[in-house]
RNA sequence: GGUCCGGUAGUUCAGUCGGUUAGAACGCUUGCCUGUCACGCAAGAGGUCGAGGGUUCGAGUCCCUUCCGGAUCGCCA
């Protein structure tokens, strides 16, 4: 018989003392003292203390022998203040407990193969394999719930904002570009193939055209790429897109819910509007289009100074048109040999790069590792452009553009972290603007769009698009929180013949641009208004902001780093039969 | 596909130079215990040292192969 929960676990305080009550939950540990038992029941709402004691039903207490952990009980008993001795303060129910009247077990659980406590160390695969014991833990309730309040909020938000959530398509066309496709067989059209989203752009522009104005929709997506700590092969993405808009547009609606996601789910404010900053000054400046701001370590770029030194590596490389920069590590110039050498290992092993140029300004002495090579004014001038205090070290490296920048950065990410220079509490949140419009693919010897073929080029770069395609701009941005890419997004082409350029551009012939996207094509004949949007990572912010340290702790079944799900074990082969229905024949040796 | 780290009791780990019967903590089982809350006390069970091969008088330890997990690079419009 179920004895039906009047309450739950996590709201009984001494102002309920005296009330009969009901609770259902977890056995979450058992003190059993021979003549008295303690048990600590645990639902998603909290933990309450109930005491079995033959003074209160014997029949109870010899029932609750048989209690264990995780066993699945309902207790009816009397909330009870605590004598002020035996308050427990760590515990939000701590003032009271309840004296049980009737026990009734529900079901009885085996021994779990990891204890369900917050601070886990247990391996993943086995969480994975268990989730619903590792999803018992209160950690993991409080990620879930707090997604489930996000979630929410941006339906609430958007609504308020007179947005309209449309449901697209999960079976969809493949289109070329891109990540590589999750692809589903048609029984119906034998040979053929349904892909999976990788985001449904090519819909919401459709839906712009057809006047929707302002879309948006939580939808899952899906990529067949290499699995990483922040990379799952299906994500949820908060997609939005709005007609007759430029970036700002879309920018300010994005802060607007960003700021309300952090105000009301981690009650923290974010000064409007987020600082911008071009692609440009994000490479030069930190090494990375995503910027964690967190900390400084900005760049100098010493080139000009030290190109007439006779240091061959600074001579030849900014000769070459490459660049010597660095950063300063505040009060680190004290560093030994043997740290400076492990930085220099890290800026060859993790960074790639050919070597480590350091200078420690001590007081009394500057000491330069090319001392012998570059003169003393020379080093001088370069403490003088890096701004660099009495004891700080400053990291050089040298070498072509634009590898230097992403090396340097990868060094900043890294010495930033060993340094301890990151401050945890912040949250550094900007917008990355101006990306190139393409980027060249050496293996596949042509251009890629760097954003999605759909994105607009800077009017002003337009007549760069023949001549000099990688300088084109893109009317694209980047939405970036803790040094994460958490969206992106663009204004849109809605004029056919420009979409055309780019499809060629892409070299996506006029037969195939037809065929993949004449759909659209089309649809920008009959009135396309102009439109842009982005979207966002939701499963990311959510890591953001529960402090987690992998997407898996936000997603409540997750793959694992080979795309396999533990619990339910898939991808896993099919009967013989649903293959030749679906026309399907493996190749050989499978 | 590359690189790095890891795999020993249910869990998390230790295991020295290759040498006696592979240990600890937590968990589990049993008993005792009426104010515990990481309850305590006592006793106990529990091991394919990921797998296979090799070197050796002898391998958890050394070598080779392989499987599995994670991080990362490539990849991710």
């Amino acid at each position: 018989m179920l004895l039906k929960r009047t309450r739950t676990c996590g709201e009984l305080r001494a102002a309920h003392a005296g009330e009969r009550v009901i609770l259902n939950g977890w056995v979450d540990t058992r003190r059993d003292l021979g003549g008295l038992i303690f048990i600590d029941l645990r639902d998603r709402y909290g933990i309450t203390q109930v005491v079995f004691s033959p003074q209160d039903n014997a029949r109870a207490h010899a029932a609750a022998d048989a209690l264990r952990g995780e066993y699945v009980i309902g207790v009816e008993g009397v909330v009870t203040n605590r004598s002020a001795a035996n308050v427990n303060a760590k515990m939000a129910t701590g003032e009271v407990e309840v004296r049980v009247h009737e026990l009734q077990i529900y079901n009885a659980a085996d021994t779990t193969p990891f204890e369900i406590v917050d601070d886990t160390k247990t391996n993943e695969d086995l969480r994975l394999k268990y989730r619903y014991l590792d999803l018992r833990r209160p950690s993991m309730q409080r990620n879930l719930i707090l997604r489930s309040k996000a979630t929410i909020l941006v339906r609430e938000y958007f609504d308020r904002h007179g947005f309209v959530e449309v449901e697209t398509p999960v079976l969809m066309r493949s289109t070329p570009e891109g990540a590589r496709d999750y692809l589903v067989p048609s029984r119906v059209n034998p040979g053929t193939f349904y892909a999976l989203p990788q985001s449904p752009q090519t819909y919401k522009q459709i839906l712009m055209v057809a006047g929707m104005d302002r879309y948006f929709q939580i939808v899952k997506c899906f990529r067949d790429e290499d699995l990483r700590a922040d990379r799952q092969p299906e994500f949820t993405q908060i997609d939005v897109e709005m007609s007759f808009v430029d970036e700002i547009a879309v920018q300010e609606m994005t802060e607007g819910l960003i700021s309300e996601l952090l105000r009301e789910t981690i009650g923290v404010e974010v000064a409007l509007p987020l600082p911008r900053m071009t692609y440009q000054e994000g490479m030069t400046r930190y090494g990375s289009d995503k910027p964690d701001l967190r900390f400084d370590l900005a760049f100098t770029d010493f080139s000009d100074l030290v190109k007439d030194t006779e240091f061959r590596v600074f001579r030849q490389t900014v000769a070459d048109g490459g660049a010597v920069v660095g950063f300063v590590v505040p009060g680190q110039g004290h560093l030994g040999r043997g740290m400076m050498d492990r930085l220099t290992e890290k800026a060859k092993n993790e960074a790639g790069a050919n070597g480590l140029i350091y200078i420690k300004n001590m007081p009394g002495e500057v000491f330069s590792s090319v001392a012998k090579f570059v003169p003393e004014d020379v080093t001088a001038a370069m403490v003088r452009a890096s701004g660099a205090a009495e004891g700080d070290l400053i990291l050089i490296l040298a070498g072509r553009k634009p590898d230097v920048y992403a090396q340097l950065g990868t060094l900043r990410l890294s010495v930033a972290q060993e340094f301890n220079l990151i401050d945890t509490t912040r949250n550094a949140l900007l917008w990355v603007t101006d990306f190139p419009l393409l980027d060249f693919d050496p293996e596949e010897k042509r251009w890629v769009a760097m954003h999605h073929p759909f994105t607009s080029p800077k009017p002003e770069d337009l007549h760069l698009m023949d001549s000099d395609p990688g300088k084109v701009r893109a009317r694209a941005y980047d939405l970036v929180m803790n040094g994460s890419e958490i969206g992106g997004g663009s204004i849109r082409i809605h004029d056919p013949a420009m979409q055309r350029k780019m499809f060629a551009l892409l070299g996506i012939g006029e037969a195939e641009a037809q065929e993949k996207f004449g759909f659209l094509l089309d649809a920008f004949r009959f009135g396309a208004p102009p439109h842009g949007g982005l979207a966002l990572g939701l499963d990311r912010i959510i890591m953001l902001l529960t402090g987690s340290r992998s997407l898996r702790d936000v997603i409540a079944f997750p793959k694992n780093q080979r795309a396999v799900s533990l619990m339910d074990n898939c991808p896993d082969v099919v009967d013989p039969r649903q293959l030749d229905e679906l026309h399907i024949q493996l190749k050989p040796g499978l």
